[in-house]
DNA sequence: CCGGTTTTCCTGATAGTGTTCGGAAAACCG
DNA sequence: CGGTTTTCCGAACACTATCAGGAAAACCGG
């Protein structure tokens, strides 16, 4: 089984993927420093030593790369999912989960308002991109599941609980721990609801 | 007691303050049909029957405009706060503080954003319109206080929660009740967590 | 009604953005 | 070396917010 292209192809497709890495690695670093919103075509070119319409060889538009960045942002979401140690407690899975959530949030928080909040105007993720995303949520909606939490409204209820967290923690606290510490109790309150279980308060 | 200034410049006041609610009232229908980025002072301009410029002589900049609908978004939450309910039972008010908000959110989209989720780039409130924000939080603060919840940990898992479901619903939902169909449920796991009740499922 | 003051408006220009076109330069490989 | 493919850039377009200066208009006291 040969390919059936000829390998000078792939040689220059390797480079093509090269410099396109390096400028989506430039990306991530305006993006970080700055916001979202800080990507500038222009500004990124001359990080990189080029003249902006040079990356129209490797982006068609400014959106792609973008959703490059949201590709690769789910994609490491994802990976982070799988790490998640199964336990008899469902009280630990949930926390892992609450925590890994909110940690990649506060970790980066361009990404995580890349992947979830609508802070890039007009950016939709491509067709490709978009299942990526949907990867996610079906892999937590089947973790929950796992725990016997089969119920839509649930997993719904679980979600906005997180993702409550997570954005509230970068809206109001970005570099501290206001809303990271409240996971534990949280993932508590959850799981007394929905498991049915005694809360007396101290 | 008289006025200082002579009265005619009450009148001229009067018709600049006029004009320059009708280019708010423009500039909120054109964020209503096209998002809080579709706001272009060009546009605006074209609605209103005027050069794009005129529009300098009653606010200094395009955020200058953000920032009067940003202020009269939290005079109208805070409107709204003002109507709830006093009740012996606490989860009846909390009920309809989750409502209220998410509700808020729901009814315009755009609105909520541009108060609580940073979608406008570079957009910072002004002082005098940041005040009528923490005034929000104050009102929301001392009514879950005035229900014997006065720990800053409740409070903020309370904003969590309820942000987290207005979020959702805009973002998975804009035009159903996936999340508002969730309040009810979501004010009695937050209740019976704070208060201590036993909960049982069905 | 007139004259001076103040307010409003527009013409023209600046600097910035993403993007398209067309051709030159470079890289590549048989 | 020759021909093909890929990469790059100069020029230009359409759009954005914004600034400067002067003309037009509104205003009001005399």
């Amino acid at each position: 089984m040969h390919s059936a292209e000829p390998r000078h192809r792939d040689r220059r497709r390797a480079r093509h993927e090269a410099t396109k890495q390096e400028i989506l690695d430039a990306a991530w670093a305006m993006v970080r420093a700055g916001g979202l919103n800080a990507l500038s075509l222009r500004a990124l070119a001359h990080d990189l030593d080029m003249e902006p319409q040079s990356l129209y060889t490797y982006f068609p538009s400014k959106h792609a790369v973008y959703d490059h960045l949201f590709a690769a942002g789910n994609r490491e979401l994802l990976d982070r999912f799988q790490r998640v140690e199964t336990s008899d407690d469902p009280r630990h899975v949930l926390g892992q989960i609450a925590h890994l959530f909110v940690s990649f949030a506060a970790d980066e928080p361009a990404r995580y308002e890349l992947l979830f909040m609508r802070t890039v105007p007009d950016f939709e993720p491509s067709p490709e991109s978009y299942a990526l995303a949907v990867d996610v949520v079906s892999q937590a909606r089947s973790a929950l599941a796992a725990l016997g939490l089969d119920d839509d409204a649930d997993f719904d209820m679980w979600t906005a609980l997180v993702a409550g967290l997570a954005s509230q923690q970068l809206a109001n606290d970005p570099h501290g721990d206001r809303y990271i510490r409240l996971i534990d109790d949280a993932v508590t309150m959850f799981a007394d609801h929905v498991f049915g279980t005694r809360v007396p308060r101290s």
